[in-house]
This record gives C-alpha cells, sequence and structure tokens, in this order.
DNA sequence: CCTACCGATCGGTAGG
DNA sequence: CCTACCGATCGGTAGG
C-alpha cells in the first residue's frame, strides 16, 4: 500500500538515476519545515530544494503530512525512551537524581535531534497526525509532572510552587534551547546541560546575593 | 487611504448594522492565528468565526498580513516598553534589580497580551511584516542580554555560565509560559511571576540539598 | 454621499 | 522521474 519501509538492508542495484531515499527527502522536509513553518512550505519548495519535480517526490512518499508524522515520531520515540528509562523508580536513585537525569538527557535528545524536537514543540493540533502527536506529548508531559511532584515529596525540591508549574517551567526552560541552539555554534551540548542544570537547580544568583 | 485609524472618540449614530470594528476583528483573528496556526487560517475561518462575509471583513482590513502586524506591533510595542523602562540605568538601583523587575513585568505583559506575545514568539520571517518583527524582537534580546552581562559584571549572578546563554535559558523560560498559561486557570499572574523569580534566581533545589 | 455589508468571482496556487 | 493536469481553496476585489 505504500512505498515507506525499512530501507533494503543490501544496496540493490538500481536503476534510473540514484536519487534520493525517502530519509534523505525527510531530513530535508524537516529543515524546510522547520525554517518557513509547516503550512507555508509547498510540496513545490520541497521540490525545489531537493532538485526534483513535485510529482518525483510522491515516489517516495504517499503525503505531506505523512513526512510530518515521521518526524513527530522520531522526535516522540526519542523522548519517551529519556522519560521512561530515566524517570523509572529505581533501588537507591532519590526522585532528584532521576530528575536531573532527565533534564541532563532531555538536553541531549534536544540536541541531537533539535529539527523533529522543534517541530514536535510547535504541533497546533490541526490534523489526526498532529492531535496523536499532542496526545503522546500530553503522556510525557504527565510523567515528568509526577517525576517533580515524586521530588518535592521527598523533600529535595522547594514545596512553596505548585509542582505542576515547577515541572511546565523547567521543562519550557529545557525546550526553549530549539529555538536558538545551534550545533555548530559558540556552546557544545555538555556546555549547555550544565547551564540548565546548574541553573535550574541552584538559580541563577550568587548564593552570598540571592537576597533582594 | 484606508478606514483604519483611533476609534472614534464619540459613537456617532450609524446607519445599517452595528457589526464589527477594526479591534474587534483583529481580537478574534488573533485568537484563530493561535489556536491553527497564522498560515491554516484562512480570511473565509475568520469570517466565519465572526458570522461575516469574506468580503465584510474588506470593509474594515486591508488584508491578512495587517492582522499579523497589528498583533505583532502590540505585542512589541509592550515588551519594548518593558524593557526600556526597566531596565535603564538608574541611580542606586543595580543591575540585578533591574532584571528582576524585567523578568517580573515580562510575565505581566505575556500573561496580559498573551495572545498576540504567542503570535510574535511563532513568527517564522515568511514575509516582510515577520521580518520587520524579528529585527524588533533581536533588538529586545540583545538589551536583556546586556542586562544580564551587567548583574553578571556587577557580581550579582553566577559567572561560570556565559551571560548570553544566561540569558536565553531565563527569557526562555519566561517565554515558555505562553504555551500553557490560561488567564482563567489555577495560576494567578502573580503566582506564576513569584514561581518563575524564585525558579530562575535561587533555583528549585532546597538550599540544604542541593548537593548531589 | 455615507457605512455596512452581500453574492459572485477574480488570478494563482495548494496538495496530489 | 516528467508533463500534464484535477478538485478545492487561497487572499483579495468587482459591481450594486
Amino acid at each position: 500500500m505504500t512505498t515507506i519501509g525499512p530501507a533494503e538492508p543490501a544496496p540493490r542495484r538500481r536503476r534510473g538515476r540514484p536519487g534520493y531515499d525517502q530519509p534523505a527527502i525527510l531530513r530535508t522536509a524537516i529543515e524546510l519545515f522547520n525554517r518557513r513553518g509547516y503550512d507555508a512550505t509547498s510540496m513545490g519548495d520541497l521540490a525545489r530544494e531537493l532538485g526534483l519535480t513535485k510529482p518525483a517526490i510522491y515516489h517516495h512518499v504517499t503525503s505531506k503530512e505523512q513526512l510530518l508524522g515521521e518526524a513527530l515520531a522520531d522526535a516522540l520515540d526519542e523522548l519517551t525512551s529519556v522519560v521512561t528509562e530515566a524517570s523509572g523508580e529505581r533501588d537507591g536513585v532519590s526522585a532528584y537524581q532521576r530528575l536531573r537525569e532527565v533534564v541532563r538527557r532531555s538536553v541531549e535528545v534536544l540536541v541531537a535531534h533539535q529539527p523533529s524536537v522543534t517541530l514536535l514543540l510547535r504541533v497546533r493540533g490541526n490534523s489526526e497526525v498532529e492531535l496523536a502527536a499532542l496526545e503522546r506529548r500530553r503522556w510525557l508531559d504527565d510523567r515528568l509532572a509526577a517525576l517533580v511532584a515524586d521530588a518535592v515529596a521527598e523533600g529535595s525540591l522547594r514545596d512553596n510552587v505548585p509542582p505542576a508549574l515547577v515541572s511546565r517551567l523547567l521543562f519550557g526552560m529545557v525546550n526553549s534551547l530549539v529555538e536558538w541552539y545551534r550545533p555548530d555554534g559558540a556552546y557544545d551540548h555538555a556546555v549547555v546541560a550544565d547551564a540548565i542544570t546548574a541553573i535550574a537547580f541552584d538559580g541563577l544568583a550568587r548564593h552570598e546575593a540571592h537576597q533582594v
């Protein structure tokens, strides 16, 4: 029913031009979707960027929405791994330590999968694909909020701010890095991860000076 | 050349239907632009939402892009006021205090003008109007980064994270609240402003427990 | 001559 | 992978 599937294990002999495969088209599509926005990007734009005609793209891809779905699945799969692996209860590991680990690993995912995560964070729910992605995102948010609540309950986080609010602000800060982080820029991902965890957990005031 | 302008000071006698004025149409447009995205919102959608025909909208408004420009100007004017007023150097007011004031007043602007600020934060630069808005936004970002640098230089903020990075993360956290804040929701704007300043400046770890 | 619209349709372009 | 198209809808405007 569709030409999409796992990449052929052995590079088969091909007829015609070498051309693009689906992952290559997806990468370019994600880049354009981020640059101009999903709706403002036409399949013609994508064809021009690739040096193909519009119909040629449909040889590799069934729809524009499929490209979006593929991108969102990438981001969601990665974030789901982080949250399930790092937030799961383990003997001798406090909620506080697990939260710090989730923050650090989230930063790594945002850096390594920035284009698809950026798309995920901009989803508005305008189609079935987007609504499904929003549902998975909500599941992640709930797990993160529960982890923050655990850390508050165990006494390691401030309890004068509602945990749900803490969770939103903490991951709001984490997620904001997709707006400006550039892999070839001034900051290594480790520098960013350190800065975020330092600011989030210990604040940005010098401790001698944080009384107003 | 256009019927747009300041509202008539005295409500003159009208013939025909009472109808909408430009500010009312703008409010509805902003709401739709946020719900579905600017590009995904057609003037037909806006007309349907208002109970008008499409041509009727063009009686009040010259173009779809003008509506976007109006919204972005609202957000930018408000944020510019905050940054110029609260970040300006004054005798006896430290950069640290001014930064806290900017954060607090920014939260108030985000809450009071959430719809237009949300649009501003999603601009991609797809048109002249959007490019001009991005330029003004960059000006704001530069002023904020300078204020953070001043606070670091005066010794009140941690100096082990680059000031430019601190600025991005701090206002990334502030800006993230447009993604979830609801004026009729659980949190008063003062609660949110307190939570953000507390977390940002003093961190979310309890001070007895913030050593890992 | 005005404000406040309507029914119909313009030239182009969208995804497919 | 192209030329040649489709059904529909886009933002915007005509006359009345």
